[in-house]
DNA sequence: CCAATAACAATAATTATTATCAATATTACC
DNA sequence: GGTAATATTGATAATAATTATTGTTATTGG
């Protein structure tokens, strides 16, 4: 068994991710961390949000589009993707209608589903009343 | 108003989507076209891609994981990733219970939901069946 | 047929991410 | 507290997927 020591710069980086309510990238992790620890090495910041995921500290948002997000919120939900802004939000949804959703998915399908993942795109409010 | 020229390696990238069941990366189409006409470009194999699935003419089916895949099935379907054998197969579902997952999301935000993406995940029949 | 130009093949460039490795920080033990 | 073992780091190289560039070729309307 190989222990997990501690590393101020990981637990900098969950420290970001559990108190913004951004979805930034690794890039963008890095940026905000490098204020505190002007050092740090991109990698590092990669390796240490794997590791996060892996864990079950964090998640990791990626939809096709660019690079990865990461979310301090491990909790259930969803997320909305602007095609305006870019900017990431989330949606919460209530248990039956998501439990509907992938009851119909497994009752079509032959196999074992075992996990989905759903994005949304549009416009956030912002962007939708902006463009009147 | 800018003209769109016949092109013989376009129309041969179309016919291989249209006929196959599989959900090919541009590499593999790349690798089968080339049977054809020896001398295609990789270049021109992604070009060609992203002209059809912005024409309508195929989509991309981008779940964060490694390259995109392509499909010339364009009428309303989901996908299932086999975590075993990464085979991607399609899933349809009654409209009722897509519409009824869709409106829920629409009821939980504030802007304009306009279009989503969902990825199943999970063991396809014959990985199942082989793990008994 | 021929001029205009869309599309091509070849290849360089870019972007996002992972791997390598010698130096450093953390931790368990005395 | 000192020290040995090793997890983690910063720096940097490597990889993988995709896009951009450019000079050449194929298509097409006149
Ligand atoms: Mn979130
Ligand atoms: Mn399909
Ligand atoms: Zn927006
Ligand atoms: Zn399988």
């Amino acid at each position: 068994m190989t222990t997990t020591k501690f590393s101020r710069q990981r637990e900098s980086i969950k420290d970001y991710l559990s108190t913004t309510k951004d979805h930034p990238t690794a890039d963008m992790v890095y940026d905000h961390i490098k204020k505190i620890y002007p050092n740090i090495s991109l990698g590092t910041v990669y390796r240490n949000l794997n590791f996060l995921v892996e864990q079950g500290s964090i998640i990791k948002v990626s939809y096709g589009n660019g690079s990865d997000h990461f979310d301090g919120n491990v909790l259930p939900h969803y997320h909305f993707i602007c095609r305006n802004c870019s900017a990431i939000e989330d949606i919460s949804m209530p248990k039956e209608a998501v439990e509907q959703f992938l009851h119909s998915a497994d009752e079509n399908f032959a196999g074992t589903i075992e996990a989905s993942s759903t994005y949304f795109y549009g416009l956030c409010k912002k962007c939708s009343e902006n463009k009147h």
